[in-house]
RNA sequence: GGCUCCGUUGUGUAGUGGCCUAGCACGCCGCCCUCUCAAGGCGGUAGCGCCGGUUCGAAUCCGGUCGGAGCUACCA
């Protein structure tokens, strides 16, 4: 049974490398029937906070990556949060001492380059090994002195090899991987630890992460191998390495920067379908002539070896592209639902939930919709284009540069579109267009660009519209009328 | 400095020795459609970092080189 997991600690905000990462765990785990694991690795009390653990599970939420194992879902293996977890790393930390795999190393920082400065190697060589074998009686001596060891991993004198489920064979030859800390002076675990006993003890099968800690992996195996023949873990995990998402130029995206917050996204009016999508086509791609696609699709074709090593960018425009082509692919029904916190908060619509629009407010949104769909990228953008339904005739604003676009036989066009209006028959769209042509293009001869700028302004306010036809149906004739007699009045005759 | 990873148009990718005078998408430009804006259709722009080698043949294999990135913490 394959077993995967998506563990991030909770610093910051979500961003989307992060979340490019839980979607591709999320995706193999869900293509091969495995399981996939929650945990939060809040091991570092200064820089977790409560408020990004919540962020993490809202965001995963709302981008429909289900869990099956973890925070608030529970599970065999749990706890799924380090910071309850600090009893078995305790546990594990004795037993790795015991068994020989670990040393008490009692060396400052200050003391290891001293010592590489009067050998003759560069100072930052990394730790020299000088503590390995400190004998009982100089440990005394140390914690006489007052000196509180860390505990470190003893490094095999080997070569260290894996094959990596993204990148191939990787190898880190003997002596380039100090032996690294596990246990801060004081007990406090670190990640070098917390992060492969976790797996080890949740029976990860597949970790897929970052390419920044490619570097961390052959620590990591080592270790995974010590619990081995601690009998504290079956084997050791397979390790895949995903490419970096970057921000504009060759920078790592930030997780300080805004644009990269998922949060941020959804606010501008990304659908999670969309961004999904998006996310996938960083690094990995579904066929050669298609790159829309359905989460249910993704989960279909998504192996790991097909993920590509080399790092992308995040391209907003491209984003919406995608974006766009999901908004189009909604139904009318649910992209006017969809729409309903994007008005509410341009305080257009009574209730920023659709159960709490009135019955007049949701048959406009159904109506509406179809028109807004597919001039959208982001549904931010629609207020901006249905705000002309949601007010009443005498405050619809005019937009000052449309104003003064007018063509000079404005007024004269106005007059001349009311008595067809007030005769006709059917108030539908093309009747209305029907005999707005033969009123104002055949009629008085204006081209049908020119003929309709005036009525396009009386009715919606602005220079650049949805259909205008289309909008006057949905408006209704006594509304129509009467925003054409409002912009007639306020022109000179 | 050391270790490790990466290198196809501006961007994301397809490509696993001949189907590649390199495909698709976004972007950009132009045309068509058209009540505006979109959408849609058509066309254009631009790329295998470089040098050697292997081979009848290389974007694809090998070596080197250059460039970029990450790690080199008692952060994760």
């Amino acid at each position: 049974m394959m077993r995967l997991r998506f563990c991030p600690s909770p610093t910051g905000t979500p961003h989307v490398g992060l979340l490019r990462t839980a979607l591709f765990n999320w995706a193999y785990a869900r293509h091969k029937g495995g399981t996939f694991v929650f945990r939060i690795e809040d091991t570092d009390a200064a820089r977790d906070s409560a408020e990004s653990s919540l962020q993490l599970i809202e965001a995963l939420r709302w981008l429909g990556l289900d869990w099956d194992e973890g925070v608030e879902v529970g599970g065999p293996y749990g706890p799924y949060r380090q910071s309850e977890r600090f009893g078995i790393y305790a546990e594990v930390a004795r037993a790795l001492l015991e068994g020989g795999f670990a040393y008490e190393s009692f060396s400052t920082p200050e003391e290891v380059e001293a010592r590489h400065i009067a050998a003759g190697r560069p100072a930052q060589t990394g730790y020299d090994g000088y503590d390995r074998d400190l004998s009982a009686a100089q440990r005394d001596d140390f914690r006489a002195a007052g000196r509180e060891p860390v505990l470190r991993f003893r490094m095999p004198d080997a070569d260290i090899a894996f094959t990596d489920l993204v990148r191939g064979p990787v190898t880190f030859r003997t002596g380039s991987v100090p032996d690294f800390v596990l246990v801060r002076a004081g007990g406090q675990p670190l990640y070098t630890l917390t992060n492969p006993v976790d797996d080890a003890m949740m029976r990860i099968s597949h970790v897929l992460r970052g390419e920044d800690l490619l570097s961390s992996t052959p620590r990591q195996i080592v270790l995974h191998r010590a619990l081995v023949s601690l009998g504290l873990s079956s084997g050791v995990p397979e390790f895949g390495h995903l490419p970096y998402v970057m921000g504009e130029g060759n920078k790592k995206l930030s997780k300080r920067d805004p644009r990269s917050s998922l949060f941020h996204l959804r606010d501008l009016g990304f659908l999670p379908e969309g961004l999904v999508n998006y996310l996938a086509l960083l690094g990995w791609s579904i066929a050669s002539d298609r790159d829309v696609f359905s989460v249910e699709e993704m989960v279909a074709a998504f192996d790991i070896a097909d993920v590509n090593p080399n790092p992308a960018r995040f391209d907003l425009k491209k984003a919406q592209a995608i974006n766009a082509a999901h908004l189009r692919a909604r139904p009318a029904k649910e992209l006017a639902r969809r729409l309903v916190p994007y008005l509410h908060l341009a305080s257009l619509v009574s209730s920023s939930m659709w159960s709490g629009l009135r019955l007049s407010e949701q048959d406009l949104l159904v109506r509406a919709a179809p028109l807004v769909g597919e001039r959208l990228t982001l549904l931010d953008q629609a207020p901006a284009l249905l705000g002309f339904f949601f007010v009443s005739d005498s405050a619809v604003v005019f937009e000052p540069e449309a104003l003064a676009k007018l063509p000079l036989e404005a007024s004269q066009l106005l007059d001349s579109s009311l008595p067809p209006l007030r005769a006709l028959g059917d108030w539908t769209a093309s009747a209305i267009h029907d005999s707005l042509n033969t009123a104002l293009v055949d009629g008085l001869g204006v081209a049908p660009r020119a003929a309709f700028a005036p009525l396009r302004l009386a009715i919606t306010g602005r220079r650049v519209s949805l259909p205008l036809f289309e909008a006057m149906e949905i408006l209704g004739r006594d509304s129509s009328i009467a925003r054409i007699d409002r912009l007639r009045e306020t022109l000179p005759a």
